[in-house]
DNA sequence: CAGCTTGCTGCAATCGTTTTCCCAAAACAG
DNA sequence: CTGTTTTGGGAAAACGATTGCAGCAAGCTG
C-alpha cells in the first residue's frame, strides 16, 4: 500500500493504529482521496458507485448518498474497522480507542445511521421494551398516565409498548399475546383491575409484573398500593364539616377490584364521621361518564336526595354533574360533587370539580422503577414488593353546605 | 427403531407419512410413551428432563412445564417435523399436509408458543409496525384518533407505535429516531402541522407516510385533506341564523398548519354570510384549555363583547365556557360557543356543546388504509395521494340567540 | 532484549425466524 | 413395471446486530 506523503507529519512513535487513524482523518478532508484510500485499504470497489454521486452534485448530497442497506457492516467498511469495533463504539464501551471512536461516530452521523432494534434486541435478549396495560384509553386519566410512563421509559432507553382493553378479556388476551410475541421485559398492568388468570401467560414466562392494588404475592411482582382511604377520609370529613350527613357514593363496576377499594374506604370513613353508610346510597356507576349520569339517576329516584355524591373517579363526577345539570340542580348550592383522580380537565368542569387527587407522575414512576429493578438487578429482591402512593383531597368549587341549611352563608 | 406393535392397524396402503403420523398420534394418548418414543426417534434425551416433572405432578401442569427455550426449534423437534414446517405451519401456507399441521399446532399449543416477532421481522424484513405521531396525548382527540387506529391496525395484523411529540421538535426528532430503530412501515403524522425538516430522516428512508392537510409532493405520500370549511360553514351559518352578527374566533397555534385553515375557513365562511371579519375578534389560542382561556380573557377584553365564539378545537371551548363561567356569564344567554372535533367529552359540558364532527373513526381509517396500500401494494399507486374527510355541525346547547334580542323568544 | 502484562481489535458464533432450493416419495400415465 | 409429474418436507442460508475469545502491538520489568 503506498503511503501518501502527508504522513511524514506524524510524531516519530506513533502507534501503527495512529498511523491509519491519522491517514483517515487527512482522508476524511477531501472526499475523493477519502474514497480511494479507502479502496486501497480495503481492496474493494463497490462502494465507490456511491463517491462518484456525491462528486457531481457537490452541495447538498448528504440526504441522497445513502447506500440501500446501511447496516452496521457498511459502516465499518465505511471507518475502515471490523464490526464488532462499530458495535463497540454505538454502545459505548470503555475498551475502544477514542480516535477510533470518533472516526466510527463521523461516518454514523454523516449518513444517518440508525442501528436495527430488532437485531439488536434478537441477540442480546434485551427487548428494552416495557408493556403498558390500561382499561381504556379514553378516560383522560390513562393518556396522562402513558404520558408519564413513557417519559421515564425513554428516559432511561427504554420504549413502551401501550394496550387498551377495555374491560373486555378477549382484547386483553390478545393485548398480552402481543406483547409475548415483541418480548417485552416487563408489563405494568394498569387496569385497576385484577385478571388472574389472563396474566398467567405473563407470570408463566417470568415476565416482571407490576399491579395496583392487589397482586399475586410471587417473586417478580410489584404492587402499587394506593392510599385511597387518606383522600377519601379527607373527603368525607370536607363533606361532614360542610354539614352533609346525606351522602351518597357512586362506585366503579362491581368487577373491579379498585372500584371495591374505593368503596371500601367511602364507608370506612363515613363510620368514622360518624355516618352510617345506607346501601341504598350507593349506586353502582362503571368509571364513565355515561355510567355517572345513569347512577345519579337512581339517586335522584330516592325519596331523599342526597345532598353530596362521592365518585370513584371523574369521569364519573363528570357523567353526575352533567345529569344534574340536566335535571336543573345546582352544584354545590343543591348537591355537592367530589371526583377522584384529578384528572387536568377537573379544573374547568362547572363548576371545578373537588376532587381527589392521585399522582399519574408518582404512579408513573412507581411502576417504571419497580419493572426496572426486577429487570436490571433481579437479584436485590426477593418475593413480591409494595410501593405506596399517596392521595389527596383538591378542594374546588363543585362543595358546599347542604341545601336548606345556613342559607345566610351561602350568599357570601 | 423398533416399531410399537400398535401400528398394525394401519391400512396397508399407508404413506411413510401416515405411518410416522399415527405413530405420534398414538403416542400422545400416553405422555410416558410420547416421550419414550421421542426419543427413541430423536436420539435427543436431554429435553426428557421435563416430561419427568410433568410425570410427577400429572393434574395441573400445563402452566409449568414449559422448558426455559421456546422457540420453533423444540416445537420441531417435539413435534417430530423440521423448523421449516413449523414455520409453514405457523403461516399457514398452504402445502403442509393437514395431519402435519394439527401435530405441529398441538404442541404449539400445548406449550403456549408464541413466535418472536424481532426474529420475524428481522428476516422477513416486515416490521408489520406503523408509527402514530400525535401533538399531544393529554388532549382527549388524540386518544379516541389512536384507539380508532390501533383497532383497524390490529385487526389487520399490524402493531402500532404511539409517540407525542407535545409540539417540541427535539421529542419531535427523538420520536422519528425511536420510529426508524424500530423499522417502522410507515408513519401517520396526526400532528395537523407539517414540520418538513424533521420528517426528512424519514422521507430519506422511503418511508410511507400519511400527512393531515399539507404533505409533500413526492410517492409514498398520502395527505388527508379534512374539509374544514363545510362544517365551520355550517357552524357560521347557524349563528347567523340565529341573529348573530359579532362572532369572534379562538385560532390554534399560528404555528400550526390546520389552525391556519380552519381560521381561512372561518374567514370565508364569515364574507358568504355576508359578515365582515374583523381581525380584533380574533384572538390566538393553542388548543389547550388554559390557551382557550386567556384567548377568552382578551375577547372579554373588547369595548363589544362578542355575541359568540368559535374555537379552533373543543378543549379550546371547554377554555372558553370556563373562562366564561369565571366571568358571570351564561352560555348560551349571553355568549354562544361552538367548539371543533367533537370530542366524547363535549357532550356533558356544561351546558353541552354545540361543535364541529370530525370523525377519529374514519381519520384513523383512512391514515391506516393509505400506509397499508403504500406498504402491501405500492406499485398500485403514483405520487401523492389524497382522502377526503368530512366535517360536520353537531348541535348542542352552547348556542342560542345573542343577548339583548328576541328576549321573548330565549325563555321557550 | 527476552518475557510478561495490558489494551484494543477482529473473528466468528449466536439469537429465532423466514424462505429458497432441492430431493424423496407418491401419484399417475402408458 | 417403468418413466414422468406432482407434492410436500427438510437443509441451510440469510437477516443485522452482540459478545466471548484469541491475538497482536505496545509498554513495562529486570
Amino acid at each position: 500500500m503506498p503511503i501518501p506523503s502527508s504522513n511524514r507529519l506524524l510524531p516519530i512513535h506513533s502507534t501503527r493504529a495512529d498511523v491509519q487513524s491519522s491517514l483517515y482523518d487527512i482522508s476524511t478532508q477531501c472526499t475523493v482521496i477519502n474514497y480511494t484510500i479507502l479502496k486501497l485499504i480495503s481492496d474493494e470497489n463497490d462502494f465507490l458507485v456511491t463517491p462518484v454521486a456525491e462528486r457531481t452534485t457537490p452541495k447538498k448530497t448528504a440526504a441522497d448518498d445513502i447506500p440501500d442497506r446501511m447496516d452496521i457492516r457498511t459502516i465499518a467498511r465505511l471507518a475502515n474497522v471490523s464490526i464488532a469495533t462499530v458495535s463497540r463504539t454505538i454502545n459505548r464501551v470503555s475498551t475502544v480507542n477514542p480516535k477510533m471512536a470518533k472516526r466510527v461516530w463521523d461516518v454514523i452521523e454523516k449518513f444517518d445511521f440508525v442501528p436495527n432494534t430488532q437485531a439488536r434486541a434478537l441477540v442480546s435478549g434485551r427487548s428494552k421494551l416495557f408493556g403498558l396495560l390500561i382499561s381504556e384509553i379514553t378516560n383522560p386519566f390513562f393518556p396522562e398516565l402513558i404520558q408519564g410512563f413513557e417519559d421515564i421509559a425513554v428516559e432511561h432507553g427504554y420504549e413502551i409498548l401501550v394496550s387498551s382493553t377495555n374491560h373486555d378479556p378477549k382484547r386483553m388476551s390478545h393485548c398480552i399475546r402481543r406483547m409475548l410475541e415483541r418480548k417485552v421485559e416487563g408489563v405494568a398492568v394498569m387496569t385497576f383491575g385484577l385478571e388472574e388468570p389472563l396474566l398467567d401467560q405473563l407470570a408463566k414466562r417470568k415476565v416482571p409484573l407490576v399491579f395496583i392494588d392487589v397482586g399475586p404475592d410471587r417473586a417478580g411482582v410489584s404492587v402499587l398500593k394506593i392510599d385511597y382511604h387518606h383522600g377519601i377520609r379527607q373527603a368525607v370529613q370536607h363533606l361532614a364539616a360542610l354539614g352533609h350527613r346525606n351522602i351518597a357514593f357512586v362506585s366503579g363496576p362491581a368487577g373491579l377490584h379498585s372500584a371495591q377499594s374505593r368503596l371500601a374506604a367511602f364507608s370506612k370513613s363515613m363510620k368514622e364521621c360518624g355516618i352510617a353508610p345506607d346501601p341504598a346510597r350507593i349506586a353502582e356507576g362503571d368509571h364513565t361518564l355515561e355510567g355517572g349520569a345513569a347512577a345519579m339517576d337512581k339517586l335522584l329516584a330516592l325519596k331523599e336526595v342526597p345532598t353530596a355524591v362521592l365518585c370513584s373517579n371523574d369521569m364519573t363526577a363528570i357523567g353526575v354533574l352533567h345529569k344534574l345539570y340536566r335535571t336543573g340542580l345546582r352544584v354545590p348550592d343543591d348537591v355537592s360533587v367530589i371526583g377522584f383522580d384529578d384528572i387536568h380537565i377537573a379544573e374547568v368542569t362547572t363548576p371545578p370539580l373537588t376532587t381527589i387527587q392521585m399522582s399519574r407522575y408518582e404512579l408513573a414512576k412507581a411502576a417504571f422503577g419497580a419493572l426496572r429493578t426486577q429487570v436490571e438487578s433481579p437479584e436485590t429482591v426477593h418475593g413480591k414488593r409494595e410501593f405506596n402512593i399517596p392521595t389527596d383531597l383538591i378542594v374546588r368549587e363543585s362543595t358546599g353546605f347542604p341545601r336548606g341549611t345556613m342559607k345566610h352563608l351561602r350568599k357570601k
